[in-house]
DNA sequence: GCAAACGGTGCCATTTATTGGCACCGAATG
DNA sequence: CATTCGGTGCCAATAAATGGCACCGTTTGC
């Protein structure tokens, strides 16, 4: 078997999230105790973060967030370098936007050919600019990590998506909507939608948004998104 | 040298253009004939499109679509690739920090180990944070994409680097200083660097260095840069 | 026609990297 | 104290990469 292949299994394997033995890892793979110890090694060389504790009971087991962020990463993976790429785009200050697509391009040669399509798909629907000084920011919220999968699968596959919101008031409405653009500008991320209750665009803060769920159903179709690429004519959104 | 170093170099070599000979690209590399040969096939099958010639004045060479599309990462491309992650990091609105580690881990898996070396020094010395609001920034220049490489090689071997300085009164000046830390506050970019002459740690807005050049000499030592990871004191920087 | 300069293939000995087995250490557990 | 873990160092066995060689087909220029 493949090196890379094999540390592949071995994380696939830990992500079950069950302490894993080393002898155990090596019999499921098929290769040695020597071996495996060799991969873990190389693995967290590779910054996944594998603790391990000795003696009876004992074994190997992926830090929880390596384990969160790992387990999503066949899904979310995608939708992560996205994000860097387009963080890197938004630094703005050229020619480092250039360089971006450099890196883009590079990451596109490492993933299969059907994630190279989702992931320009999903670089459609993202806009990243810069809020304007004077927004106020003071109540930034954390964005939940279990979020995206759910968005990310709207997105791709154009279906609804329902999510509990809550407004600048703290009042909680639900929402299904047809997800179009994810805008970013740091720290704050909006989901730009159309809200076919009320026939008209909204946008959402990400950090308060919850529960969110995939409807099933028709696709919705591609909206014109009332901004330009670089240019976000929405100044006074945060509020 | 490493299969994967030497396929970077056969690339990097038919990225300028011109038809190489098989024996003129083994010399060049440093391998045999035979290896080249097995080389090629290796990024024939990768997907690379190289063109071949037979007969007196016959070579390879790169098909200039190929070779525009697999932008290969260069050293600089390394520094694009950091950047991305590190602007990714500034985002700050977690968990999306941890996800551009997973990104970064990602990249990592496709380069080459000494690169991942150079990549980590970088990333220690690479800060970055958010502009306080109420900076003024309306004078911000372009930072010039020449300037990557010098400045990535002193970081990466801890050589002193010349250049010439745009003091805000437009006064230039001649500097050669210790790259401690690399400050990144979009849209500008500092340099935090240990001036010998002055005794004491000056920054130095990218937008106003030129003229970049590594001093050969001997190494200078890190020290302690008075900033720590996400926090950065110096509020009033820009100026 | 012929020699020389090319790319390309098959073969095999040599060199280098990976792997597995072994002994052994230290820590935790009962 | 024995047992069950992770972890390391060492070395021989095994697998992969490499280089050298002979040789083929094509093109070019004499």
């Amino acid at each position: 078997m493949n090196i890379r292949l094999r540390h592949d299994a071995i994380v696939r394997i830990l992500r079950r999230g069950a302490i894993a033995t080393v002898s155990g890892l090596a019999d499921e793979i098929g290769a040695s105790r020597r071996t495996v110890l060799r991969d873990i090694s190389a693995l967290r060389d590779q910054g996944f973060v594998i603790h391990s504790e000795c003696g009876r009971g004992g074994g190997l087991q992926l830090d929880p967030r390596s384990a969160e962020i790992t387990a999503r990463l066949s899904v979310t993976e995608v939708f992560a370098l996205i994000i860097s790429v387009a963080a890197m785009r938004a630094a703005r200050s050229l020619p480092f936007a250039a360089l971006a697509d450099v890196g883009l391009a590079k990451i596109e040669r490492t993933l299969p050919p059907d994630k190279v399509r989702d992931l320009r798909r999903l670089l459609e629907c993202l806009h990243v600019g810069q809020l304007s000084p004077k927004q106020d920011i003071s109540d930034t919220g954390t964005i939940e990590p279990a979020l995206l999968p759910a968005f990310e699968t709207a997105f791709l596959q154009r279906l609804h998506l329902k999510f509990c919101y809550r407004d600048t008031k703290g009042v909680e409405t639900h929402r299904t909507v047809e997800p179009q653009a994810m805008l970013i500008l740091p720290p704050l991320w909006y989901l730009v939608a159309w809200d076919p209750e009320r026939g008209d665009f909204r946008h959402f803060r990400m950090d308060r948004v919850s529960l969110p769920a995939v409807v099933g159903g028709p696709q919705f179709r591609r909206r014109h998104v009332p901004f330009e690429d670089d240019v976000c004519p929405f100044s006074d959104m945060a509020r």
